[in-house]
RNA sequence: GCGGAUAUGGCGUAAUUGGUAGCCGCGCUAGACUUAGGAUCUAGUGCCGAAAGGCGUGGGGGUUCGAGUCCCUCUAUCCGCACCA
């Protein structure tokens, strides 16, 4: 019987789908393995060949890990909703339901051809009601919490509400937007509406005014982590800064928890160093800096505060709200120029001209605290509102831009920092400050003569002492905006009364999306919501025009996995405090600041609710690397339709064209099928070298605009799924970006081939022997038990391919076909290629799946050996190997060798002067 | 500018973590079987050299009996952040 892949993965993928092998329960007998993919957008192009390969690696491991005994809970869905499809609908007009579950269908289809081990039972999309019910429900929780600082967790807002009917909020410390200090009396003196708005300001998930990315292409607001320099991410198009009333979630409530938490998380360090960056932790002070002339003060935000003596100027953020009371008349109009060309500017223009400094002096003096000096208040972009206090004291001297700022308006620049033994130059003829964060600190009154650490404690004491400030820690995160002028995505379950926004009764959720007219903003610049109907409660109030982001829906998606079908909470008591949380997630670096900071924060919030049992939601993350294309190029001599073979193309004026991967096969063109390829080349001639025409080639990215994408369909039916799921790993370590290039499949197809006709006598029928195995067998399929258990655990399927090769090599060599080692080896090869495993298990006389095996165990005394070929080397270089004893005494391995004739030759006369003997390892002779 | 990663044959890669550099596969060369070969099998294949031998893990330097692996330095590529006070 040959091996016939695609009958074989059609049966088995059949078997599975009738047997539910891949379902999987709660199972208390059993210790739990949780293995999740990031989960798919199902976009219109379909799975490229890039797509599963981390699905393959997850795939392998969830498989090894049931073999070892595990229930393991392997799921896969869909994030529904997104901007594609809705774009998509503008064009065509048709709902974006329709277009997404087309594109689901296809994904499945091209799913389920790999042979993926998935419970497709617990299958959840974004999009459904019955899903989003949950993530509705979380955002009212949000809504309905605030983060208590002391006790560092959410807590509920009627909490909130008794603290300020005995206190006002003069005592609670709590994650909150700017608001004034009120007594309880002032408290209960307010109406509904200001009560309502001022618990906004401290709600997880509150309404504000703020400053957001606009995307006028898109017609939404996009979150910190889709813009990319100035464009979104998604589609490319500018943005601009605007402020709009969101929707946002405090996730920088959290910031001190996400951060610290990292520390417990089995990620690699660079994804945990994207993070740390993304939140931004900075220790400091706040220090209030006088204004000459007025009992107001400036609030700036420092992290030198020892550095606060030389601070010979202020500079303000030009949006901040105190500009307008420190503009002197003399300096209004400059002022205000100053402010319009800022704000006229693009957040793509302010970073093209980053370098350029611009600035604008108020007219206004601050006083240091500390030399009691007048120094002057500018007003200047390179100082941001939206972080610390967005006003800073500068110190020339020892911070780049303000020095560059310094020298650019002629402002005095005074050195505090030193370092030991030097003497201090002029400033005035620095060329750049002196950023240095060691030191002994100089002209700074009471700080002189210290190590800027310890000045740093001094000076904050006085700070404090002196009621200037406070130590303050500042973090770079920003919560995240939350709202979304677009109709795909979830409705806040939110209505309107008196302008003020209400959470919807949990047991009146899902709110369902409407169905509009049409999928663009109305004429008054609503969002699309604003074109549905009835879009109000039963009371008439109206519903929340906006909708949630495309991260709302995979913030929790592993948690409804658990208990997808749960109508009744998000995931239940029973199956969460059983599967826990995610033992191992893969999925690309590129959501490291975005899905997987709002989905540990939004764990951290169900987690202080007690919903969830554990406060991070992935223990152990890996970034598969990306898979590049390798593109073929063809080179068409200028001005004619004649095509020039590659390594002849330097004698010709040629331009180099791309053509399809699919029509080219180790570099060589099929000359008909590119004829046939577009109607231009039709009538192509060739310039051939040997016979054949020889492209060009190199690695870029995988696209359609490349005619380098490969569809992993093709590859499963010319190969089959076994072939491709190898073919992926053989390509070398998961975390590594690499080209794909079909040529190499080859190779790993025939190993499937030869694995095959271990099973098979030489005229082609199953023959399978129950001999014992000889010592050599055991030998060869005990030591790749080790190396494959081994290379799995560390995540390195590319050396586990390889160790099977080597296997089937030398069992082929061996003439094999001894069940004692055939059996362990169709289980060892059954994560990697699962339907060739069935078929060979079922071909031993099985009659269970391959799936409810038991991973073979490794015996060490199979590989023990007697002897080692001992590399003898002079010099360092190894010149010939030589058997010897395991075990053999130094000085009897010394003499061994010295007596070897080789060795004679290689000293050539001369007497060796020292010889290293490392004990079954290596002998080096140094002459 | 800051931070991180990577660099090994024609190509994808491997190397027990300081001990025989190039495993496995592609490609290539030669041969066998064959009407045929984009099938299969056998042998070879880092580079230079007829050979002996020499050279060789991005470049330079160092530690060591011994370095792809450790240290210093430079270069290139990729990724992340970017006026974050």
């Amino acid at each position: 019987m040959d091996y016939n892949f695609s009958a074989i993965e059609g049966k088995w993928q059949q078997y599975w789908k009738e047997n539910k092998t891949y379902k999987v329960d709660i199972d208390k007998a059993k210790p739990k393995f949780y293995v999740l993919d990031m989960f798919p957008y199902p976009s219109g192009a379909g799975l490229h060949v890039g797509h599963p390969l981390g699905y393959i690696a997850s795939d392998i491991y969830s498989r090894y890990k049931r073999l070892q005994g595990f229930n393991v809970l392997h799921p896969m869905g869909y994030d529904a909703f997104g901007l594609p499809a809705e774009q998509y609908a503008i064009q065509t007009g048709q709902h974006p339901a329709l277009t997404t579950d087309i594109n689901i269908k296809r994904y499945r289809e091209q799913l389920d051809k790999i042979g993926f081990s998935y419970d497709w039972d617990r299958e959840v999309r974004t999009c459904e009601p019955e899903y989003y019910h949950w993530t509705q429900w979380a955002f009212v929780k949000m809504f309905k919490h605030y983060y208590n600082n002391v006790t560092q967790k959410a807590e509920p807002i009627e909490q909130l509400v008794a603290e300020f009917e005995q206190n006002g909020n003069t005592k609670i410390d709590a994650a909150c937007s700017e608001i004034e200090t009120f007594t309880a009396e002032q408290w209960r003196a307010m109406d509904e509406k200001q009560q309502q708005e001022t618990l906004l300001a401290y709600r997880l998930a509150y309404l504000a005014d703020t400053m957001v990315n606009w995307c006028p292409a898109l017609g939404t607001v996009l979150a910190n982590d889709e813009v990319k320099e100035g464009f979104s991410v998604r589609g490319g198009h500018p943005v601009e800064q605007r402020k709009m009333k969101q929707w946002c979630l405090r996730i920088s409530a959290y910031a001190e928890r996400l951060l610290n938490d990292l520390e417990t998380l089995d990620w690699t360090d660079s994804l945990k160093e994207i993070q740390r960056n993304w939140i931004g932790r900075s220790e400091g002070a706040e220090v209030t800096f006088k204004i000459d002339g007025s009992d107001n003060g400036i609030l700036v935000f420092t992290t030198r505060p020892d550095t606060i003596y030389g601070a010979t100027f202020m500079v303000l953020a030009p949006e901040s709200e105190l500009v307008d009371q420190l503009t002197t008349p003399e300096y209004k109009q400059d002022v205000e120029e100053y402010i319009t060309m800022a704000k006229r500017k693009t957040e793509r223009e302010r970073q093209a001209e980053a370098k350029k400094v611009t600035g604008q002096f108020t007219g206004s003096y601050a006083i240091n605290p500390f030399t009691e000096q007048k120094i002057p208040i500018w007003i200047s972009e390179y100082v941001l509102a939206g972080y610390g206090t967005g006003a800073i004291m500068a110190v020339p001297a020892h911070d780049s831009r303000d020095f560059v700022f310094a020298k650019t308006f002629g402002l005095p620049i005074v050195q505090t920092v030193s370092q030991p033994g030097e003497t201090p130059t002029d400033t005035a003829t620095w060329t750049e400050s002196y950023d240095a964060k060691e030191g002994i600190v100089i002209n700074s009154g009471m700080l002189n003569g210290l190590e800027v650490k310890e000045a740093i404690r001094t000076i904050n004491e006085n700070i404090e002492k002196l009621g200037l400030g406070r130590c303050k820690v500042n973090f770079r995160l920003r919560d995240a905006i939350f709202s979304r002028q677009r109709y795909w995505g979830e409705p806040f379950p939110v209505y309107y009364k008196d302008g003020l926004p209400y959470a919807i009764d949990e047991d009146k959720l899902p709110l369902e999306l409407p169905e509009v007219d049409a999928y663009l903003p109305t004429e008054q610049g609503e969002p699309p919501l604003g074109r549905a109907k009835t879009w109000h409660t039963p009371e008439g109030y109206p519903y929340e025009l906006s909708t949630m982001p495309g991260f709302a829906g995979s913030s929790a998606y592993y948690l409804r996995y658990m208990d997808p079908k749960n109508d009744k909470g998000l995931v239940s008591k029973e199956a969460n405090e059983y599967w826990e949380n995610v033992d191992l997630y893969i999925g690309g670096t590129e959501h490291a600041t975005g899905h997987l900071v709002y989905s540990r924060f939004w764990n951290k919030f169900l987690f202080d609710l007690g919903y969830v049992c554990k406060n991070e939601p992935f223990k152990k993350l890996i970034n598969q690397g990306m898979i590049q294309g390798r593109s073929n190029f063809v080179y068409r001599v200028k001005g004619t339709n004649q095509f020039v073979s590659y390594n002849l193309r330097k004698d010709y004026d040629v331009t180099e064209i791309h053509v399809d991967v699919n029509i080219v096969e180790n570099d060589v063109l099929d000359t008909e099928k590119f004829r046939a390829w577009r109607p231009e080349f039709a009538e192509a001639e060739f310039i051939l070298e040997n016979g054949k025409y020889i492209c060009g080639w190199a690695v870029e990215k995988m696209s359609k605009s490349m005619y380098n994408v490969v569809n992993p369909d093709v590859i499963v039916d010319k190969y089959g799924a076994d072939t491709l799921r190898i073919y992926e790993m053989f390509l070398g370590p998961l975390e590594q970006s690499k080209p794909w290039d079909t040529n190499g499949i080859d190779g790993v197809h025939k190993f499937l081939r030869r694995l095959w006709r271990l099973f098979q006598n030489a005229n082609n029928e199953v023959s399978i022997s129950n001999d014992t195995a000889t010592k050599d067998e055991l030998k060869v399929i005990h030591k790749t038990i080790k190396k494959i258990s081994q290379d799995i655990e560390n995540f390195s399927f590319n050396t586990g391919v390889s160790a099977f090769m080597i296997c089937v090599n030398e069992l082929t060599d061996l003439k094999c076909n001894k069940r004692e080692v055939l059996e362990p080896l169709t289980i060892l090869i059954a994560p990697y290629a699962p339907h060739i495993a069935e078929e060979l298990w079922h071909m031993l006389g099985h009659q269970q799946s391959v799936c409810d095996a038991q991973w073979p165990e490794f015996k060490e005394e199979y590989l023990v050996e007697s002897s080692f070929t001992c590399p003898i080397s002079f010099n360092g270089k190894t010149r010939f190997t030589l058997d010897i004893p395991l075990n053999l005494p130094k000085d009897e391995v010394e003499k061994m060798v010295l007596a070897h004739e080789q060795t004679a030759r290689f000293l050539d006369g001369k007497s060796p002067k020292k010889i290293i003997v490392v004990p079954n390892k290596i002998v080096n002779i140094v002459v």
